[in-house]
DNA sequence: GGACTATACAAGTATAGACATGTTGATATC
DNA sequence: GATATCAACATGTCTATACTTGTATAGTCC
């Protein structure tokens, strides 16, 4: 755990200490859901008043940027509030099984210094390369997701080499690195200017993004942004009770 | 017999170890009746110390879910209705697990003649009658979901009679209606104008909008409309490899 | 009056150790 | 074969200690 650096300024002690909080956290140095170091640590590590620290930490916590449990700790906040679950499925088979054609024309394919919040859930700094890869699916010519995916070189060394007209990222990444686990966040977004003319929507249309990040042994492998126009898709998720009743 | 996994997070450790046993159950790896490991394996086998794993063996027996036999050993129980619980969720417990609170404002209840598509969904045609609220939820005073039910009469005949301020239909209908089985359906929409008024958002503004059908029994009991503002809510979830790709 | 310090106490969490009590199975003994 | 004994292991319960956040109060400084 780096230590907090709080530079000197103007601004209250407790403003600063806020401050070098959400630098940590924005820089990624701080993941979600990270413990961060205890009221009686930084007070040890930044000579000041326990008071202090507690009104910074209390202060992100009502913004929730922190999370605080009693007895526990403080937490780096934006955690998942766990809703529904869904599964990882493959856009190509999900347009096959309602019987349509599926189509991918690929708008960006490079290797990339990996932007400051994604090397961040890379665990990585910032200097460390990604393949990316920028992709529109499409439904019977329609297009129905826009694929925004950065990938770990080191768990899918081949991913650029694909033809991904023939077989989607999301196939070729469950070949190379089993999935173990995975993780989506869905929010409900306007679409940038870009993204509506490769969508072939209007600006205004409301749009569903998941962010998902899929894991294989321990290790996160691809983090993909996954842009759906709200009039042309919905996501779906069903359970049946199993263990009783 | 495979090892607990716990994850991390803003949690108790002993909370965690709870989970990571309900997720072991709920995932089928470790079936009703079935021995557990003995709080000194976990002790060894998670690194922690045995008062902690026995808070989360006690509290789990005193929910049901595991029976503790004093020499012998400890089983996963019977009959627990444990997936639907982490799975629909409660959105006043969520709020309150954020630390915020939570309030219910009614806008609508009544017995209503079923719209179409909502009799087809129930099974009936659209002459028969079913219960109908409309209740807008907020977090520390700001609306973060309108929700939009319907409930067949004759799987809880009191519904209505519900003090919604204090019980939140779905806590009510989990209580009276064990929950067997759900189906989600989630879009991107723009809110209408009443919509728009309640939840305090502009009319631009993109929300979430997930329909959530319930059954009991083979019987389904609940059609909801659950309207998030896009800027205020993202739906989340994760899971861990337990069947395999 | 706000910022900051110092101090104190409460309550929740986790560890470590200890001892009691119940169960099981192997072993020696009758 | 039946039985008594013992060791190993399980849960049940209790201490003590330490560390965390939660909260309140009083005082100093600018």
């Amino acid at each position: 755990m780096s230590a907090l650096e709080i530079d000197d300024g103007p601004l209250p002690l407790y403003e600063r200490i806020k401050r070098g909080i959400l630098a940590k956290i924005e820089s990624g140095a701080w993941g979600r859901d990270q413990r961060i170091p205890s009221e009686n640590e930084l007070v040890r590590a930044l000579g000041v008043s326990r008071m202090t620290v507690n009104r910074a930490f209390s202060e992100l916590a009502d913004d929730g940027v922190l999370v605080r449990i009693h007895g526990v700790g403080t937490f780096v906040g934006g955690g998942a509030p766990l809703a529904p679950l869904m599964e990882i499925r493959n856009i190509a088979e999900e347009i096959a099984e309602r019987g349509h054609g599926h189509s991918a024309t690929l708008l960006c394919r490079e290797v990339a210094l990996a932007p400051v919040e994604i090397a961040g859930q890379f665990g990585m700094n910032s200097g460390r390369r990604l393949f990316h890869t920028i992709i529109v699916h499409a439904e019977d010519g329609l297009p129905v997701q826009l694929e925004d995916r950065y990938v770990d070189p080191a768990a899918a060394p081949a991913y650029l080499d694909q033809d991904f007209s023939l077989v989607t990222p999301n196939q070729y990444l469950m070949g190379v690195a089993p999935l173990s686990g995975g993780e989506h966040l869905v929010e409900a977004v306007l679409a940038q200017d870009w993204e509506c003319r490769h969508l072939r929507i209007e600006p205004a249309e409301p749009c569903l993004l998941v962010r998902r990040r899929t894991w294989s042994e321990g290790r996160l492998v691809s983090a993909a942004r996954l842009l759906y126009p709200g009039s042309r898709y919905r996501l779906g998720g069903r359970f049946e009770n199993a263990t009783g009743r």
